[in-house]
DNA sequence: ACCGAAACGAAAATATCTTTCAACAGTGAC
DNA sequence: GTCACTGTTGAAAGATATTTTCGTTTCGGT
């Protein structure tokens, strides 16, 4: 619930930027050391974005006002802004916590740097929604936008000490679940084609039951990693829950770093959460946010293990090579 | 000579410190404002050097130290900035006032926009390839650059005659089924489970010989998609051909429009095929591309089905709904 | 060596940010 | 419906940071 906004506030200096890691040991030293999450310079829209369900009404409102106008915000200062959100002191810094700044200075720097990039980088063309008679080539403009901001958010909001500690997880994992459910099901098989390829052990059960069943099997050394965009999905909580109990390293790929689905997780990696809206369902842009994390994560293991993952890559290669049809003209 | 400085000294509520007031009540342009210079942006380090010669020693050492490293001296403090240089609180003000800004906290500002100018500024190096010693955060960098690039050569590559009538053959079909291996079956079963929620009958059958067995039954009315990057995957063509000969209507969603599996596609849509490389399997980049077809067939119809695709989707997600834990929050 | 003007910094004064705490609103149990 | 409880909120106290004041120091000229 509100634990972790309260969390927050107590204890400002906390490294726990996983609260199921707090009573285990981190594989990685460096993780926790520098973890405290580096204050987003231009993922602050994104961070807002996949904040706001946990926020408060008020914050809500703040946060809204600071991404429409950080120009403008940082131009004010705390009571200022207060009053412009018709709310209060404590709410603002409150915000500015929960989106990873130390206290309101902080962020109202960050403001300053986005607007002086915003600046720079000119307007991008705002993103109108997709009508229900918007002609086809509107269709396809509009979608392919909304999945390169995606991306950019994705990219900009990741945690890279996060993604090392799960990278060097995985590439020494004795062997690796990926839960996954509908579409994000999808991804967790995408994920295990590609660890297949260069010669890790790798399983995505589609059936919940037998997910449990896998992950009864888990031990230390073991990697489970749980994909669900809202992270709450039971079906998906459920094996993570067993492994991590197991004593296997976890991972949760979600867009909610502050759902049921991070208590059991070591290592979280934050997916961006782009609106929705009708004839765009979140599954959409959430697939296409974990889709890059994931292939973060191999392309960092295939640097990490290269001298067996290069050659187990050209040798699946040349195993389907004959699958497919001499000529093509 | 110091003259200037003298003037910055002696009137300090000439320019307005106060924000706040200047915001609401002043409605002439301000004449006095122009003169004044408005804070600079990015000019910061030429300020500087034009104004070098008329600061006195501490006040040069507090300038160079903030053109040298605006992003450090953006997160000190007067105190710290004054520590840093040697020289007292008082100081580094004066020298702000005299690079035209208000005060301490408006130069802290715009360092931290220069800060972030500077870093953005720095970004499009990421063009070259992924290397095996790569930092983990150049990889997330170029993951995401390259598979933006690829949803950009794919919207723009894509024939929407060719997918206006793709959507049309979907929108009325009676069945669909889709066609897919490997990483593009993921793809196929991707699509299927959006067909199904807008209530549309769709299969993904994922062993090849299945796929036959399914091609067999369809006739006119239906529709039958095969994916396939390369454009020559046997066990994708058979079943698209066995479709197109018992009457369905065909399409093909693939990187080689040139390929085999055009000869039985009433309908091409064209993928974008993006370099690939040791570290960077060309599944990656095809799928993305992949993945954004679909995703415009499927807005497509359910904009052309909308009376029936509306409710359908929310029913789909209210069925759904209890399958998530409570809440976060 | 002495004078005056300018430069400088310590500390007071002010503005700003942060924390605390008590009151309030929403929610579920009975 | 009422009660207890948890979570949310803003007012004001408390802590920091910034700005101003003002006396001391430094430097150049006579």
């Amino acid at each position: 619930m509100t634990q972790d906004v309260k969390e927050i506030f107590a204890d400002r200096r906390g490294t726990g930027t996983s609260r199921g890691a707090s009573g285990r040991s981190v594989a990685v030293p460096s993780a926790q050391a520098a973890a405290p999450a580096p204050p987003a310079p231009a993922a602050l829209a994104a961070k807002v974005r996949t904040l706001a369900p946990s926020m408060t009404r008020s914050m809500q409102r703040v946060a809204e006002a600071v991404a429409g106008d950080p120009a403008g915000c940082a131009a004010l200062t705390v009571t200022g802004l207060a009053g412009l959100t018709g709310t209060s002191e404590a709410t603002v810094v409150r915000t500015a916590r929960l989106l990873g700044y130390p206290g309101y200075r902080d962020l109202r720097l960050a403001l300053a740097g986005l607007a002086a990039q915003q600046e720079s980088g000119r307007a991008p063309a705002i993103t109108t929604d997709i009508a229900v008679d918007d002609p086809i080539a509107d269709v396809v403009a509009k979608l392919a936008y909304d999945e390169q901001q995606t991306l950019a958010d994705t990219a900009a909001g990741l945690d890279t000490v996060q993604l090392g500690a799960a990278v060097a997880a995985l590439a020494g994992a004795r062997r690796t679940d990926v839960y996954g459910i509908g579409a994000s099901g999808l991804v967790a098989q995408d994920l295990t084609q590609k660890l297949l390829r260069i010669g890790l052990i790798a399983h995505a059960p589609s059936d919940p039951h037998l997910a449990v069943t896998n992950a009864v099997q888990l031990r230390a050394g073991d990697v489970a990693i749980a994909i669900t965009h809202s992270g709450s999905t039971g079906d998906v909580i459920e094996p993570l829950r067993v492994a991590f109990e197991r004593g296997a390293t976890t991972i949760a790929v979600t867009g909610r770093p502050d759902g049921p689905v991070t208590q059991y997780a070591d290592h979280v990696l934050t997916t961006s959460t782009a609106r929705e809206s009708e004839l765009r369902p979140a599954a959409m842009s959430s697939r296409t946010s974990q889709l890059l994390v994931v292939d973060c994560l191999f392309v960092g293991i295939a640097q990490r293990t290269y001298e067996s993952a290069a050659p187990a890559l050209s040798a699946s290669y040349e195993a389907l090579a004959h699958r497919h049809r001499s000529g093509s003209r």
